[in-house]
DNA sequence: CTTTGGATCGTCT
DNA sequence: GACGATCCAAAGG
């Protein structure tokens, strides 16, 4: 039985990153079931982001040009773009804007669509991350989220909006709310740029 | 509760 | 050789 929803297309995404960040809250992202490890379908209420753009963002990855590392930023609208760092996390980007015209959506925490995870998610999840100590540990962070959904460096690059793509968007018709806006977390250069929307109400929001 | 420092390594200078 | 779009545990109030 299908999830309800409609996958998020190119078009979305081809947009200015500034745009397309406050929309994809209360989107689903959503990773593909695998039957051969027997895993079931993943999927979190984006409720934290922040916009990453290109040259003229000090903070982004893209300021400095193309790089091996940041080369999936100058794909094409709906590429999804992860990053390693801190020699063990890894960080996953919906890229926004057309071809060449680097920008991305880091997506920051995710919520729970039925409100709780069932007891079938939180086993997964919960093996993944085992130093979760409450259930909300288990997806408040951009880290986290990545780990608890089992995304790393082999998902890098893929296309979002590709009918069939393992990982993508669901618009499950639920509208982005009423997020606060405030500076992005973790830098130290364009800490002057409100880029950072989150929806107050949620408890899964990083700290 | 808040603050602080260590972990750990690919990437770019 | 330096430094992260982070996380965690330990220590302090």
């Amino acid at each position: 039985m299908p999830r309800p929803g409609r996958r998020l297309a190119a078009e979305f995404f081809d947009r200015p990153v500034t745009e397309v960040a406050p929309e994809l809250l209360n989107k689903l992202l959503v990773v593909a079931a695998d039957p051969e490890e027997g895993l079931p379908d993943l999927a979190g209420r984006i409720v934290e982001v922040e916009a990453y753009a290109g040259e003229q963002d000090p903070a982004s990855h893209a300021h400095r040009g193309p790089t091996r590392r940041n080369r999936s930023m100058f794909g094409p609208p709906g590429t999804l773009y992860v990053y390693f760092t801190y020699g063990m996390h890894w960080c996953a980007n919906a890229v926004c804007g057309p071809r060449g015209e680097p920008g991305a959506v880091l997506i920051r925490a995710l919520s729970p669509p039925g409100g709780e995870w069932s007891p079938a998610e939180r086993e997964i999840l919960g093996d993944r991350r085992p130093r979760a100590a409450r259930p909300v540990d288990l997806t408040n962070g951009p880290a986290k989220l990545c780990q608890a959904l089992g995304l790393d460096g082999s998902h890098d690059g893929l296309d979002l909006t590709r009918p069939g793509s393992p990982v993508y968007i669901l618009d499950d018709g639920t509208p982005p709310g009423d997020p606060v806006v405030t500076p992005r977390k973790g830098i130290r250069v364009g800490t002057d740029l409100p880029w950072r929307w989150h929806d107050p109400l949620d408890p899964h929001v990083s700290r």
